[in-house]
Formats: C-alpha cells, structure tokens, sequence
DNA sequence: CGATATATATACCGATTGGTATATTTTAAA
DNA sequence: TTTAAAATATACCAATCGGTATATATATCG
C-alpha cells in the first residue's frame, strides 16, 4: 500500500530512489576524473554510501560509469531540446542552438564538464564500450541538426544548397572545439566568438 | 676518451639515450591512457627495464608525464614548423597549415593521439602542473598563427581588418574541434571538412 | 506483530599501486 | 686492469584497488 503510494507521487521506489541519487551523486565524478581516475572510495565517500550499497544498484564500476554518462547526457539533451523547441521556426532553432552553447560553459560545469568531451577523450583506447555510447550520443545529436536544416530547407527558410548532415557534423565540430577550448584555457572568449561565428555561417550560408 | 666521441657523434651519452629512449616509449603510453590509468608495470613492461632504470632517470612519474608531453610536443612542433616554412608568405604558410592538419591523423596516431587535446583533457581538474604545461602550448601556437597572420597585415597580403589574435583563436578552436571528432568518430570527414572551411575562410575573409 | 524480502554495511580477498632502500651490474677514467 | 661512480635490477613497503561473501538493518506485506 504504502509503496503504491509512493509511485503514484513520485513515480520512484525507495531502492529506485537510491539509484538516481548515486547517479547524480556519481556522475560529475566520473566526468571529471574520468573512468580509471575514478576509485570506489571517491564514490562511496562523495555518496556516503558503502560498496555494498553501490554493488547491489550496480554490477561493477564499468556499469555504474555507463549509467552515468547517460544520465547527464539524459538531462542535458532535455535542456538544450527545451530550450530550442521554444521557437518552431527551423532557422530560429539553429540560432537557438548556438544561444544555448554560450551559456554552456558554467551549465556544463555543473555536471562535472562535457561529458562528450570528456567521456569521448577518456574512453578512447581504454573503454570501447563507454566510447561506443559517446558515438551513439554524438550521431543522436547530429540527426536532430540536421533534421532541423532539412526541414528548414522543406519550408524555404535554408537554401538547398546545403548539405545538413554535413552541416550539422561541422557545426557540432565546431562546438566541440570551443568546449574543449573554453575549459583547456577556463576562457568563456572560445565559445563565444564560435557561437558568434556560426551565427554569422547561419545568416551569411543558410538563409534562403 | 670513448665518452667524448660518443658525444662527438650522437650528442648523447648512454644515460642520456636511455632518457631518451624512455621517453619515446613511454610519450605514447600517457596519451592514449592519461596519467592515472598509465601504471608504472604499464611502462616497465614496453620499456623493458624495471622501475630503478626509471626512478633513477626521472624523480617520480608526474616528473615522467611532464616530459613526455613536451617530448611529443617538440617532435610535432618541429614537423609542423617544418612544413609552414617551406614558405615565405604568410598567406602560403595559412594555407600550408590546413594542409598539414589534413595528414594529422595518420601522423599523430604514431604519437599515440594529439597531446594538446588528450592530455589538455586528462589533466584538467586531476593534475594542475600538467594542465599549465598544456595551456603554455595552446599560447605558444597561437602566438605563431596571430604573428603569421600580422606578418601577413603588413605586407599587405591579409586584410587590416582583421585581428589577428582573435583570428587565430578561433582557428585553433576549429582544428581541436576537428582532432576531437576525428578521433572520437574515427573519421577523417571531420578533419577534411574543417580544413576545406579553413581554406575557404583563409580565401574569402583573411585574403587582402 | 511477525515473517519475508530487500537493501545496505561490514569484513575480507588477492592483486596492484607508486615509491624506496639496497644489491648488483655496467660504465668511465686512471 | 683496477677502482670509483653511475646506472640498473631486485626485493620489499604500506596503501589502495575492484570486487565479493556474509552479516545486519530496513522495508514490505500477510
């Protein structure tokens, strides 16, 4: 009874509840630190929690640093697609994108930085697991781009000559740069003028 | 006597061709794994020699991947270098570093990744000496780039308008952007891309 | 409440970590 | 060739690693 209850309000168990909390709690370690930099006892010490309390929501180290790539990638997908969907309007999204990256930085550092950075650097000859769920991520957001130029091309607010999934892979190239850039020098001046310069690329080479 | 014509003809004694050598082996090791996940049994073992050879040529191993870095970094510094001078003008020497980039790949791959990036990544919030290594690089490249680029100011190859600090930020935004997609989705379309953009952009907005 | 199941804590495992003190080997110079 | 010095190897250290078996505590439900 009692735990009918609790799922009708908050849709999560008290054991569903853990798990979210070691994730949250978990994930900007691992994104900082990386896989091999991170030990059992930075994670049990940070939660406060025992290894066995981490091993019985979680079946080894490699599992909990996946589930937690996911879960940032989880929240920080839903804000970047909220803040775009505000406008309908394909070229508005793109312009959108690019406002949403200048203010990436202290957002991201909430998390423990970018995890397609930082995750995509770290797994790189070491995990090729962790490495493939960072491509999945990158391909998931390059079609939603270019997604975006089609239909914007659809309506005629892009010009046809445009190619959006090459497009789209230069812009998120481009991002990525900037991110890397901006928190190698910790200078916000990166993402800006490349969020500056795709703004121009967006009015100067695909506006109709 | 012996001593002085090994000198005479490699420059370096023993001792410090075992430097040496520890060094080439060991470069490519740190890059590819970063600092925490590099084990000193992960360098005795592609050395061959055992940790008093190491520890008697290098104080600890922070010392180690110190010296790694910037020995990887003055091989590819040199190459580089070597490729923009072949000429004089500064606009040819623009064009010549996209041209180097487009072979960077292949060619950093031997050195187990790009450093700049790799390392900028790994060090950041784990190891603050390695990171200001790093950030010491990225200042000495762009000093090049912004130079070629007011060299080219004032003869009169480039347009006045342009500053050449900035300039040469956002170029080397764009070229680490292009290393981090390229190695992360192991694909040379990134890298070509952005070094066709870059031509473009040397073409239709540096060009006098 | 009492019983059962679930979740967490404790205690421990062998292996490996970076580092060092010392023994041994190799080198350089007389 | 002998000797002193430098370089390398060996053996060892306490600490920590990821992981597990088991004990304990906490929920859940009849």
């Amino acid at each position: 009874m009692v735990y009918f209850l609790l799922f009708l309000f908050s849709m999560l168990t008290k054991s569903e509840h853990t798990t979210q909390f070691i994730l949250e709690t978990v994930a900007p370690i691992f994104n900082k630190h990386g896989y091999a930099a991170t030990s059992l006892s930075d994670l049990t010490s940070a939660t406060g929690l025992t290894k066995g309390a981490i091993y019985g929501n979680f079946k080894n180290k490699e599992d909990l640093a996946i589930a937690a790539f996911k879960h940032t990638i989880k929240k920080l997908m839903g804000l970047i697609s909220d803040h775009i969907n505000k406008s309908d309007s394909p070229i508005e999204k793109l312009y959108r994108i690019a406002d949403f990256y200048r203010e990436y930085y202290p957002l991201s550092k909430t998390y423990g930085g970018c995890p397609v950075l930082n995750i995509g650097v770290d797994a790189n000859n070491q995990n090729s697991e962790l490495l493939e769920k960072v491509r999945v991520v990158i391909e998931r957001i390059q079609d939603q781009v270019a997604t975006i130029i089609e239909d914007g091309i659809e309506i005629g607010e892009i010009s046809t000559e445009i190619n959006a999934m090459q497009y789209a892979k230069r812009l998120d190239s481009m991002i990525q740069g900037a991110i890397f850039m901006t928190y190698t020098m910790d200078d916000e001046f990166y993402m800006h003028d490349a969020m500056n310069q795709i703004e121009d690329m967006i009015t100067n080479e695909l506006k109709a």
